[in-house]
DNA sequence: TTGCAACTGTTATTCACCATAACTGTTGCT
DNA sequence: AGCAACAGTTATGGTGAATAACAGTTGCAA
């Protein structure tokens, strides 16, 4: 495997690993501004410009950061369909909603990191965006067999130009959803797939950093209705 | 008024609105990290510690620009209702999230200022608190006549419960929603408002975060999904 | 009108952190 | 056996937050 490349590479990774553990930590506990190189390299007991070996700078340490956090999160996503044998999309969708967020919740400061905000205007780089997609890619499948109500129609009709402009979108949703051949199909599936996300996150995103703290409701109530309603929007069985 | 006590206090806010003027100016630039007390002062002709006679420290500017930004925004929101002569609960929610949507993609920075990630666990200042309830109330009043759908009835329990518990709260809904004399009325007007948050946030703090920026479909047409069927699960008229 | 207390500003200094340069010892591979 | 790549070091420079110590200005009260 590609682990055995060499006593070297095998050690520069796992230094690489222990550097971005200790950034995790760093990240938990203070939020991103206070991932310091120099305290890393402390704690390490390296001395400060030892770390620019392994990482070129600060931001390049925290893409890092931000490609593992996808990385994880696809793979819980996509290690949670299998488990329910043969799913309703309807079921399949709360499986995945909840394995979602209960991600999230196990990893806060990982997801304010991902979904946080960079500039206005700000476009991730594409390794990044074709990480977001293996994210949503679980999503996609739950979509393919629905039968939206007509207050979802110009969104999907949205998302169907979209696929017809874009070929290698088209063959990444029909990678996820076989049966969504048609641009329509495949918009269809989109428009499912990224409301969860907005939603998703919407309610998500509000809970773990903090701005739900001093309400006095149940955060889980809220996340339940738009997965549910969200399912009623596409009809699904 | 309040701005005429004496020269002195009157320069004082003066100066105080200078530097956050060049505040903002340097978060549109390059987010709020590159907010630097230096650069400000160097920037206004001072040196340095004199920012300081201004605000505590970094944190206090900061703080105060996200006053203003929750007060900007729910100014404009309440600017907002009685454009509308003698709206349906329907089209007074419209209205509302069409307001806030052009507020955000008018101030994105500062959007994500209010909205961005502060520490998972951080509980807001109670001033902030109020503030950004200013900008929840206008919600509150579309959803005091609405026939929910069965899918939010748990959510409208737990908001129930909460204005059960809370009587500033109970009081406060009822200061925008006078019809919601009971709980169960208030906490149904919560319920719809939270929704609208929340779904409101997750549409739009990821399109103002760019998140949208390499995806060729139209953010609008998702706002406007996620608005409707809110209108259409609380069956507003 | 005078005088002082509060206010506004200054320079000097410390500390934390990012980053680069220049250099040295180690090690794995040919 | 030997060298090139690698992993680490100290020295240095730059930026920014924050505090201390000090000095000029001004509103206002006696």
């Amino acid at each position: 495997m590609a682990t055995s490349a060499g006593p070297r590479a095998r050690y520069r990774e796992q230094t690489r690993t222990e550097i971005k553990q200790v950034a995790l930590r760093q990240l938990a506990e203070g939020g991103l501004p206070s991932i310091a190189l120099t305290r890393i390299a402390k704690e390490l007991g390296l001395s400060g410009p030892a770390l620019y070996r392994y990482f070129a700078n600060r931001d390049d340490l925290v893409s890092a950061l931000i490609r593992d956090a996808y990385d994880d999160m696809a793979a819980a996503l996509n290690a949670a369909v299998p488990a329910e044998p043969h799913p309703s999309p309807r079921n399949l969708l709360y499986t995945l909603a909840r394995c979602y967020r209960a991600w999230v919740l196990d990893h806060p400061h990982r997801y304010l990191l991902i979904a946080g905000s960079p500039l206005p205007g700000y476009s991730a780089p594409p390794d990044t965006l074709a990480r977001a997609r293996a994210a949503l890619g679980p999503f996609v499948a739950v979509f393919e067999h629905a039968d939206p109500q007509p207050a979802v129609a110009a969104l999907v009709a949205s998302m169907t130009a979209w696929v017809r402009d874009d070929p290698d979108l088209a063959t990444w949703v029909r990678g996820h959803a076989p049966t969504a051949q048609t641009p329509e199909a495949a918009g269809q599936a989109m428009a499912g797939a990224v409301l969860a996300w907005t939603r998703g996150h919407g309610a998500v995103s509000l809970e773990v950093s903090g701005q739900f703290e001093q309400m006095g409701h149940n955060p889980r109530a809220l996340f339940e209705v738009e997965v549910d309603t969200l399912a009623d929007i596409f009809g699904l069985d």
